[in-house]
Formats: C-alpha cells, sequence, structure tokens
RNA sequence: GCCGGAGUAGCUCAGUGGUAGAGCGAUUCACUCGUAAUGAAUAGGCCAGGGGUUCGACUCCCCUCUCCGGCUCCA
C-alpha cells in the first residue's frame, strides 16, 4: 500500500511504501538529499535511511534550524562519547543530551578529566568525524540491551528504567552504532560522522548523576557544534563579549563596587560611583512606587526567631538562615531573609476593612541569605542584597485587577531600564507546599489569566512556585540576546493564614485577605550587574554616575571649565572636570573608557565665545563651537526618565 | 555543600627549591596641549593566610580563606 507524503508546498505524493526519506528527499532535488540530515513524517523524526511507513506531512530536515542543530548536537555528543570511550577504556558513560548551543556527556571515571585530556579527547573526536562513520540504528529487546550495556551501570538503570528514557515504547530498545561505539538512543542522528562541520570542546565540570547531589557525582565535558567553522567563531565571539561585559570585572573597573575578600563571600562595597548608580535607581524606584500608588514602609534587620517560625521560613530555609543569636536572657533573633513578615505585622497593627484594601506597602529591604559556598556569584547571587520589595492585601475580588496592576508596574519599570523583550514563567504549586490545593488552583488561574492578557509570552513552569503559593516571574532579553529572569509576582494565601489576618468585608464579617509579593528589579544588587552587562557600563545618560566630563585644554582653561560645570550642575545634570595634567588625549581617552556619556571640551575660543567642544558616547567626533545654553539644554534632554 | 581550576604590586600577567620582575595605574617634576596614551624620576610585595618538609619554600605537602567554571539549591 503506497504512502501519501504532504510536501512542504501542499503537494500531496504517493510513494511506495518503505521508501526512505533520502529517496524522498532527493525525488524533491538533488541538491536538498545532500543537505538533508534527518526528516520528519508527522510528529515523528526519522533517520534518512529509515523507511517510511505512514502518511503525513513530509519535511526534510537540513543542519540549519532548531532541530537540525539538536541532531547535530546530539551525533557530536555521541562522538564525545566514542572518543572518551576509546582513550579512556575503563570509563562509564551515563547521558550526553543536546543543550542549547552545544551538548555534553557525563562520565564517572577514576581521575578527573585534565585540560591535557581534554585536548586529547578533541584530536580524537577530529578523528572519528574525518573517518566519516555512518551512524546505524540498532533495535533490540530490552534483554539484550541490558547484555549490550552492562559493564556500564548508567545505561543499565537507563534500561531498567523503560518508560521515561531513551526506550521506545514496545518494549524494543534503540541504540545507534558506528564502528566499534553502540549508545542508548531514540535518534535521529546525522547520517554519518563527517557530516559534523565545526566542534570544539569547552569546559569540564562534576555533575551529580540524574542531577540528585545524593547520587554519584560524575565527570561532564561540555562542547558545542555548529553547521559551520564561521557559525562556530561566531558563537565563541559571543563567549568572548559577554566576558568582556562581566559585572565582576566592570564595576570595579568604573569603579562602581568591589567585592573585598575581608568582608566575606558574597558582600558587596559600593564606592561612590556605584553609589550613585544606584542611588538614581532606588530613587526611580520609590518615584514608581509613590506613582503606582504604594506607601513606604521600615521593617527591621532583625526579628524574634519565632516571626520566621510562624511565618514559615525556618522551616523552609532555616539551611538558607543565618544562625540564631542569642543576648543575654533574651529570646533568639533571627537576621532577615525576607520582608514579608514585617509588612504583615504592620498590616495586622489595627483591624483592617474592605475600605482599606488593597493596602500596597513598599520597602527597600536589606536581606541576608546564607548562600552556600559554591552558588555565590558577585552581585548576582550575593549574601546580602537588598530587595524592591511590595507586599499587596487584598480581597479576591480585587485579585485580578491588582495583579494585571502589578504587572504594568514591573513592566514600566523594565522598560525604563531599557528592556523591551519579555517572557514570563508562571511558576506551580511544588512538591514541598502548604495551603489547600484548590486556593493553589484558583491562584494559578488567577496568574494565567493575567499572562494571557497581558500578550506577554510565557510557559507554565510546573512545581517552580514559592511553597506559600504560584508566582509570575518576568524575564528579560539583553543587548546580546542573554535572558535574565529580574521581576516577580507572587500569589500568596498561605501567610495571610498563618498570621491570621482578616478584614471586616460589608456585613462586618471577617475575611482573609490575599497577599501579593512583588519585587520589581528583584534585587538592587542582581539588577545593577545585569544593567552593567546588558549596557557593557555605558549606561544611558539617566543612569550614568558621571553624565559629563569637562575637559580643559590648558591650566588656562579650567576657570571656565568649572563655570560650565557649574552651569550644567545647576541644571541638575552630574559632571565633573578633569584637572589631571594629562594631555587632552589621555584625558578623553579615560572618559571613553569610563564610558561617560557626553565629554566636553572647552579651549581658548571657547572661553572667548561662551562655547563648548560636546562630543558624545559612541561618536567619532566632536561638535565644536556649541554654545553653552543649546549644549546644556541638549544633555538635560537626554537624561530624562523615560517613563517621565 | 559537591567536582575541577586558580590566587605573585591597585590592575593585567612573567618567574623559579637559593637576592621578587614587566606593562598599565599611582606619586613627584617638567610639559600647557583641541578629541583614544607627552617625557623623566620615584614609591609600591609577609608571592592570599596558617601549619609542615628542607640548610634554605613564592616554588613541594596539609588545612583555611577568597575567586573562577559547572552541579545541586535559590522564599
Amino acid at each position: 500500500m503506497p504512502i501519501e507524503l504532504t510536501y512542504p508546498d501542499g503537494k500531496v505524493v504517493q510513494h511506495p511504501d518503505g521508501v526512505t526519506p533520502f529517496e524522498v528527499a532527493e525525488s524533491i532535488g538533488p541538491r536538498l538529499a545532500k543537505a538533508a540530515i534527518a526528516a520528519r513524517v508527522g510528529d515523528r523524526l526519522l533517520d534518512l535511511t529509515t523507511p517510511i511507513t505512514e502518511s503525513g506531512e513530509f519535511a526534510v530536515i537540513t543542519l540549519d534550524g532548531d532541530e537540525g542543530l539538536h541532531i547535530l548536537r546530539h551525533s557530536a555528543a555521541h562522538v564525545l562519547a566514542q572518543a572518551v570511550l576509546s582513550l579512556f577504556p575503563e570509563a562509564t558513560f551515563a547521558i550526553g543530551p543536546p543543550i542549547e548551543d552545544g551538548f555534553y556527556y557525563d562520565f564517572e571515571v577514576d581521575q578527573p578529566f585534565t585540560s591535557e585530556d581534554v585536548r586529547a579527547i578533541e584530536a580524537r573526536m577530529g578523528e572519528i568525524i574525518a573517518e566519516n562513520q555512518p551512524f546505524e540504528r540498532v533495535e533490540m529487546s530490552r534483554d539484550a540491551a541490558l547484555e549490550v550495556f552492562s559493564d556500564h551501570k548508567f545505561k543499565v538503570e537507563i534500561i531498567e528504567n523503560v518508560d521515561r528514557t531513551e526506550v521506545s515504547a514496545d518494549g524494543a530498545v534503540t541504540a545507534y552504532r558506528n564502528r566499534e561505539f553502540i549508545d542508548l538512543c531514540r535518534g535521529p542522528h546525522l547520517p554519518s560522522t563527517g557530516r559534523i562541520p565545526a566542534v570544539k570542546l569547552l569546559r569540564v565540570a562534576g555533575a551529580y548523576w540524574r542531577g540528585d547531589e545524593d547520587r554519584e557525582q560524575l565527570q561532564r565535558i561540555y562542547g558545542t557544534a555548529w553547521p559551520s567553522k564561521k557559525d562556530l567563531d561566531a558563537y565563541l565571539e559571543r563567549l568572548e563579549e559577554a566576558q568582556r561585559r562581566d559585572h565582576r570585572r566592570l564595576g570595579p573597573e568604573l569603579d562602581l563596587y568591589s567585592f573585598p575578600p575581608e568582608l566575606g563571600s558574597g558582600l558587596a562595597v559600593w564606592h561612590p560611583k556605584g553609589g550613585m548608580l544606584r542611588k538614581i535607581m532606588e530613587d526611580h524606584s520609590r518615584t514608581l512606587h509613590e506613582r503606582f500608588g504604594f506607601d513606604f514602609v521600615f521593617s527591621p534587620h532583625l526579628a524574634k526567631s519565632d516571626l520566621w517560625q510562624t511565618s514559615g521560613h525556618l522551616d523552609y530555609f532555616a539551611e538558607n538562615m543565618y544562625a540564631g543569636m542569642q543576648h543575654g536572657d533574651d529570646p533568639e533573633y533571627r537576621v532577615k531573609p525576607m520582608n514579608c513578615p514585617g509588612h504583615v505585622l504592620i498590616y495586622r497593627s489595627q483591624g483592617r476593612s474592605y475600605r482599606d484594601l488593597p493596602m500596597r506597602l513598599g520597602e527597600l529591604g536589606g536581606v541576608y541569605r546564607y548562600e552556600k559556598s559554591g552558588v555565590v556569584q558577585g552581585l548576582l547571587r550575593a549574601r546580602g542584597f537588598t530587595q524592591d520589595d511590595s507586599h499587596t492585601f487584598c480581597t479576591e475580588d480585587q485579585l485580578k485587577s491588582e495583579l494585571k496592576h502589578h504587572l504594568d508596574f514591573v513592566l514600566t519599570w523594565l522598560q525604563d531600564f531599557g528592556f523591551t523583550e519579555f517572557e514570563a514563567d508562571l511558576s506551580t504549586k511544588p512538591d514541598k507546599s502548604v495551603g489547600e490545593a484548590e486556593r493553589w488552583e484558583i491562584s494559578q488561574r488567577y496568574l494565567a489569566e493575567t499572562l494571557e492578557e497581558s500578550g506577554i509570552p510565557y510557559r507554565v513552569a510546573e512545581g517552580e512556585g514559592a511553597f506559600y503559593g504560584p508566582k509570575i516571574d518576568v524575564h528579560v532579553k539583553d543587548a546580546i540576546g542573554r535572558r535574565w529572569q529580574l521581576s516577580t509576582i507572587q500569589l500568596d494565601f498561605t501567610l495571610p493564614e498563618r498570621f491570621e489576618l482578616e478584614y471586616a468585608a460589608p456585613g462586618n464579617v471577617m475575611e482573609r485577605p490575599y497577599m501579593i509579593h512583588c519585587a520589581k528589579a528583584g534585587s538592587i544588587e542582581r539588577f545593577t550587574g545585569v544593567l552593567v552587562e546588558h549596557y557593557a557600563g555605558a549606561f544611558p545618560m539617566w543612569l550614568a554616575p558621571v553624565q559629563v566630563s569637562i575637559i580643559p585644554v590648558a591650566d588656562r582653561h579650567e576657570e571656565y571649565a568649572e563655570q560650565v560645570k557649574a552651569r550644567l550642575t545647576d541644571a541638575g545634570l552630574r559632571a565633573e572636570v578633569d584637572r589631571s595634567s594629562e594631555t587632552v588625549g589621555d584625558k578623553i581617552r579615560l572618559a571613553l573608557t569610563q564610558k561617560h556619556p557626553a565629554v566636553i571640551v572647552v579651549g581658548d575660543d571657547d572661553v572667548a565665545d561662551g562655547t563648548v567642544g560636546l562630543r558624545l558616547y559612541g561618536e567619532e567626533s566632536d561638535t565644536r563651537g556649541v554654545p553653552l545654553i543649546e549644549a546644556t539644554n541638549r544633555l538635560v534632554e537626554m537624561a530624562r526618565v523615560p517613563s517621565e
């Protein structure tokens, strides 16, 4: 019986049963057949040599495109494992999937791989690729597979867990063989190893088997593979660009902040320029909170341990809270890891009526969390940080509009800082959680509706919610395409219960309010780190700690330079005069490396005419003889906050 | 916390079981200059910290701290 394939152009063609994708591709065109690495019929991905047995939409897969890259990288992972097993015969191999931008493979070995080992492995991979070994699909019974992989305990474990692994549903196991190497795999693969155009190993790292820290720790080798050498080079260049933007490097370089080891891991000091940047951000945070109807509150850095017991944090996060402290006969105190309980107590300080709601409380709250030593990462993951935190108490009727209000707030905040592309996660009930399932359901539905109506693309992150409620996390895309999780909007029906919060509803019945936790930046520290990397340190005018650098050509122009500075300062700009005895060229260079948005040079002509030479960051040269008033107005205009 | 790598001047990095090095930066002096580096001189080091091995340790071994790449975790 012939099979019918619908081609991408809509044409329906009948082929004899058992035709291979390669033959079909060839019938479309020899060129396409040459580029083809696999095919898709309906939802099924097929090797070029696997007979097609069902009708459906037929598409040829080439190296470019997500499916092609996926197959390329999966094949590269096999070659990696093959190379490792040939050089280290005693190694046991675990799994090796494709990942974003590359692939990895995990191994158990007696000795961790050294960088020389990795070089040797990469060279061996080159040989395997040069030999152009064909990949062959092998089907076998479970028992046969257990026999073939008996030396590899992780493979055995995979085969024994038939349902959720690379094993087909009917009990047969598929594997791919090339030369002496065979690996469990669902496929498809490239036709042969020689079809891998560009591959490179990147690093070795430890990783737990099945991601479980109670299981074996394996050696993971990361690599990357691309359709061409050019693509590979572009990717490596992207990695270097990310490194150049690293906030841990740019921060100290731009004199924003530093991490003195004497202070302790994960703790930063903010230098005057970083302090200014931070002040601007915090001022803007306050401005927006006020605009969106929040009241400001303050809560102390310490609270009795009992409070954290009541809130549930001690039950869920004791390991991440700093140890309790005791003084004399006083009860034990803890440093706060969160601001919520403080705000809850403010709510509870008097009887509340439905007329008081929604009650929105905001605080730039400093918190401390004991992060495990291995996870601290500059400002992105610190042990002491400041949340631009808020808690809104409202009725269930208000939830919908409040959630929208919060999302609007978050987006305004993010847009002000130059982010334009957003994605969201809707995180649902985790395994370790409190509260009735029904409440979770209702809350998740509200959050989903809010996201639907916003039009922001989102995915559901199953089980990723907070222990007290589901949440929306907003991710932004930065200037070089990386995604960062920043803002969070969390729905909470648990703390109100634990603290027995109430309000008098109409008719004087007591009701329990809902609570919305929201952080716009997340943490000021983390947000700063992301901003530094987003802008590569070249902040827009309104954020730049020094907006204008004024350079007198010679000593005799310093007085005029000071007048210019006074003028700019009066107009609300942040300017500084470079009085060093360097050449003009050197001072320009310094201003540019410090990424000041504007440079003003003043010389004889300017003193005589009341003008300045103005050069903006990113411009190749200056504009001479700009009247001071005009320059000032222009700079003031540039320094405006986007949403104001 | 786990697996690996690293720590030499403020920064970027050479160096070796036997007297600690460069460039940039800093300071001082001279230069007074129109858009990415003017010149000279000087200072700057418990070679991350603590133990050991050794006649002798920056170098070899052990512990601690801090950082980097991952894993796990992230209210």
